[in-house]
DNA sequence: TCCTTATATCGTATATTTACGATATAAGGA
DNA sequence: TCCTTATATCGTAAATATACGATATAAGGA
């Protein structure tokens, strides 16, 4: 069995930081809209929220860091999406996660 | 299309708890190491870790409160294991999230 | 009873996260 | 060019999380 030590496989790291950047109420509604709207800028949402800007944009790099969404530039707005592809590749990890458990 | 706020409806409050549990290091392997060794006692863990007792205490507190572990009293020690039940509820939650994009 | 073992919790220091206003940047229209 | 719109980032305050030593509790053995 292997030690327990702070630093993690890279594949681990990768998956524990998009768990982390969903363990958020307001991220993990994000995803939600996202996934209905397809796609949007910022700003629609923002309308959505109580909260301000600047909180919707660095919530918005938290979960484009994890690899969970993905923007590009569109004139003076950011389209945002879902990364498809990787989060296919989070419900696969978590689905083969703890194999002899669960 | 839903307003996002901060209240969430219960399902997904217990949801994001479980995956802000999950999205640290130190956590998600013990979640691996309790997967391993069926069941063990704080100190099995505490010993594979260079963290103090103290810590490894509350990174368990935090898993029993999320649902993902279940600790018994054995003796003077407490002794750890999986909540199947409850992570195979994670696992079916994260199979059908975001239903129409991945 | 006293000691050892195992754990949880308290108090506390430090680090990180979360949220905001202010500001810089960039694109497009008047 | 100037203004509006949309965003990102900076600086910062407040809240949480993380980690530790010290301590309290509880069970079992000598």
């Amino acid at each position: 069995m292997e030690p327990i030590t702070t630093t993690l496989p890279t594949d681990q790291e990768r998956l524990v930081a998009m768990l982390k950047a969903l363990g958020n109420p307001i991220r993990f509604q994000i995803m939600a809209m996202l996934a209905e709207c397809q796609t949007c800028i910022t700003n629609d949402i923002v309308l959505r929220t109580p909260l301000a800007q600047a909180t919707i944009s660095q919530h918005l790099k938290v979960l484009r860091e994890a690899g969970l969404i993905e923007g590009t530039i569109s004139g003076p707005a950011t389209c945002y999406c879902l990364n498809e592809t990787n989060i296919r590749w989070l419900k696969e990890q978590i689905e083969h996660w703890l194999p002899n458990c669960c």
